[in-house]
DNA sequence: GCGGTGATAGAT
DNA sequence: TCTATCACCGCC
């Protein structure tokens, strides 16, 4: 929850054949834990929600639809953070960053990347400038609207002053 | 609005 | 093994 706001501003990074392609991260969602029905480790533990579990600070990336990558960075106890828009930052010029799938596509991200520390190349986030609390917008989350109740909880996030926030609904 | 696409989890 | 489901996106 309070990852969610702070990853607010910083910046997600893929090194990818020696170059860098990142992003400012505008917009996230928390996934609290086993308890909370929209997120994954509501299974329980099982061979692709395991990370969830793992350390702090590590990947958790996901198919989706059969197409599109989705990544989060985990928080541990089963919780994690998606990271929903980015704005276009090195080597992201022209490609679309709003929106969890379109992210992921634009840094050339990969299933192989799952359960990796994100303190590190080839994928880790960077310090940038927190977006003060003011100008974070809070809402209820995208399309988790199978979770009952959980799916109006406020645990979307989104710098307001932001042009690359996704559309979803 | 609708359908593509494949991993996952649970049923059979 | 089979089947339903899915934290989405592009095009109609």
């Amino acid at each position: 929850m309070s990852l969610a706001r702070a990853l607010l501003g910083m910046d997600l990074v893929h090194v990818v054949r020696g170059r860098a392609r990142a992003g400012r991260i505008v917009e996230t969602e928390a996934y609290i834990g086993p308890e909370d029905l929209a997120c994954h480790a509501s299974k329980g533990r099982t061979a692709r929600t395991e990370v969830m579990f793992g350390p702090a600070g590590h990947a958790y990336l996901f198919l989706v639809y059969g197409l599109h990558l989705c990544v989060n960075v985990v928080v541990g106890e089963g919780a994690a953070v998606l990271i929903r828009a980015l704005e276009p930052g090195e080597g992201m010029q022209g490609l679309r960053t709003d929106g969890p799938g379109r992210l992921t596509r634009a840094l050339g991200l990969c299933l192989e990347l799952n359960a990796r520390p994100l303190d590190r190349a080839p994928l880790f986030v960077a310090r940038g400038v927190p977006v003060p609390r003011r100008h974070i917008e809070v809402s209820r989350r995208i399309g988790v609207d199978y979770a009952g109740e959980w799916a109006s909880r406020p645990f979307r996030f989104h710098d307001r002053r932001s042009p690359f926030v996704s559309q979803g609904r």
